[in-house]
DNA sequence: TAGCTCAGTTGGTTAGAGCAGCTGACTCTT
DNA sequence: AAGAGTCAGCTGCTCTAACCAACTGAGCTA
C-alpha cells in the first residue's frame, strides 16, 4: 500500500516543485523524513521510478530528475519481443510491421515538405552509407540517423522519439538474436530511393519506397525468425 | 553494480526458462539464493522490473511474469506530459499530434479493408455514443473502444496496443489536468463520419475525417493548455 | 602552486526482525 | 456428512541498524 504511494508522492514532488530534467532531488535521508518512510522503502520507490526513466540515480553524487526519455519503453519493448520470440511467437516480425505501418503513413505526409537543410543532411548520410557499404562496415548507426533525420521535418519531438525508440528496440532485438545483417548495397540503394522520392514530393512513390525497404528487412528476418508459433529455429544459429 | 546485474539475471531467467505471462517466478528467498544477493537487493531489482511491467508482484501470493503490456509506457508518457505541461511546455498538444500523425497515416491504409464484423461493431459503438451523448453521460470508454476496434483490422496486436497506450496516456493526462470535455454531439458526428469514410473505402476522406476529429480535440485543448512555453495558465483553472 | 590525502557526503549492500495478506488443511458446528 | 470458522504456514512488505563504495572538497604536503 505504501510503496505505490511513495512513488506517487515523489512524482507529485517533482510536479509541484516544477523540477526540470537534471534538477536535483532530495537526498535519501531527506526523502525518508519528508515521506515518513524507511530508507528501504524510499529506495525501492526510487528504483521503480528510475526504471521508468523519471529519476536518475548517481552513486555517491545524488538523485536527479531523469531525462524523461523513452529508454524504458525501448527496454520493455525489447524484452517483450525477445521473450515472445523465444517462446515461438513472431514478435520480432510484429515489431517490424509496427514500424512499417507507422513510417509508411508518415512518409507520405512528409513528401515534398522536408526542409532543404535536412535534405542536404540526408544526402550526406546516404553517401556515408555508400562509403560504409564499400568498406564492409556496419551501417546501423547511419541507418538510424537517416530515419531520425527524415522524420525531423514533422516538427514533433515526441513523435521522433517514439520512432527512434521503435528503431532502437528492433535493432537491439535483432542483434541480440543474432539475426543476419542485410546486404549493405541493397539497403543503401533503398535509402537513396526513399530520399529521392520524398524530395520529388511524390507521396505514393515515397510510400512504396519505404514499403520496399521494410520488405527487404522482413525477408532477411524470416530466414531466422519463425513465422508461426512453435516453429523450430535451430537450423542455423 | 550488482543491482543492474540482478535485473538482467532475472530477465535472463525468464527467457531461459521460456516463462510465459502469468508463470510463477521463484520466491524472494529462492531468488536470494539463486542470485547470491541479499533480500533487499533482490526486492529492488524486482521493483524495477515491476515498474517495467516485466514482473508482477502479488502480496502474500507470489511473484509472476508480468503481462508485458504497455502500461508502464503509458505511465511514463503520462508523467512526462504532465511534468512538461506544468513547466509551461505544450506537451499535451504534442501527445495529441503524435496520435493524429499516426492515426491519419493508418486510417488511409485501412479504408475499405475493414472486416464486416468490425464494421457492425463500430456501428454499434457510434450508436452507443449517440445514446450516451443524449443522456449527458461521458463517452470516453466508448471513444476508446471505437479507436481500438477501428485499428483492429490492421491485424497487428502490437500496433493496436501502442495506439491504445497513446489514447490512454492522452486521456489520463487530460483528465488529470481537468481539461474541458468536448461537445458530445460533435464528437459523435465526427466518429460517424470517420466510420462512413472508411466504409466507403475513400482513403482521402477517411484521413480528412480523422484530421477534423483531432482538430476538434485540439481546439478544446488550447483553451486550457498553453500553446507556447511559459504561457500563463491561471485564467480559468 | 601543484598534487595528495583524508574527512564528509551520497548512494549501495547486507543482516535480522516483525508485520500483513493469502491459502489450505483442520476442526467445530449444524 | 456438509458447511463454516479457525489457525498454521507460506508469501511478500516494512522497518532498523550497520557497514561498503563512489564522489567531493577542504586541508596538508612537497
Amino acid at each position: 500500500m505504501a510503496a505505490r504511494d511513495l512513488q506517487e508522492r515523489i512524482k507529485k514532488l517533482i510536479i509541484d516543485r516544477r523540477l526540470a530534467s537534471g534538477a536535483p532531488l532530495p537526498t535519501e535521508p531527506e526523502l525518508m523524513e519528508y515521506l515518513g518512510a524507511s530508507r528501504n522503502s524510499v529506495r525501492e520507490a526510487l528504483k521503480a521510478l528510475q526504471a521508468m526513466g523519471i529519476v536518475e540515480i548517481r552513486h555517491g553524487f545524488g538523485t536527479y530528475v531523469g531525462p524523461m526519455s523513452l529508454a524504458p519503453m525501448i527496454e520493455g519493448l525489447a524484452f517483450r519481443t525477445v521473450a515472445g520470440h523465444y517462446r515461438g511467437e513472431d514478435s520480432l516480425l510484429q515489431l517490424l510491421e509496427l514500424r512499417e505501418a507507422v513510417e509508411t503513413g508518415l512518409v507520405s505526409r512528409l513528401a515534398g515538405r522536408i526542409p532543404d537543410a535536412d535534405l542536404v543532411e540526408l544526402d550526406a548520410l546516404v553517401d556515408r552509407m555508400d562509403e560504409e557499404a564499400a568498406r564492409g562496415a556496419g551501417l546501423a548507426e547511419t541507418d538510424r540517423a537517416f530515419h531520425a533525420t527524415l522524420y525531423r521535418g514533422l516538427d514533433n519531438v515526441l513523435l521522433c522519439e517514439v520512432l527512434e525508440a521503435f528503431w532502437d528496440a528492433f535493432h537491439r532485438v535483432r542483434t541480440d538474436l543474432g539475426g543476419e545483417p542485410q546486404d549493405p548495397k541493397v539497403t543503401c540503394r533503398q535509402h537513396r530511393e526513399i530520399l529521392d522520392a520524398v524530395r520529388s514530393g511524390d507521396a505514393m512513390r515515397a510510400e512504396e519506397a519505404i514499403r520496399e525497404h521494410f520488405g527487404n528487412i522482413r525477408a532477411r528476418l524470416s530466414t531466422t525468425a519463425p513465422q508461426s508459433p512453435h516453429t523450430r529455429h535451430n537450423e542455423r544459429v
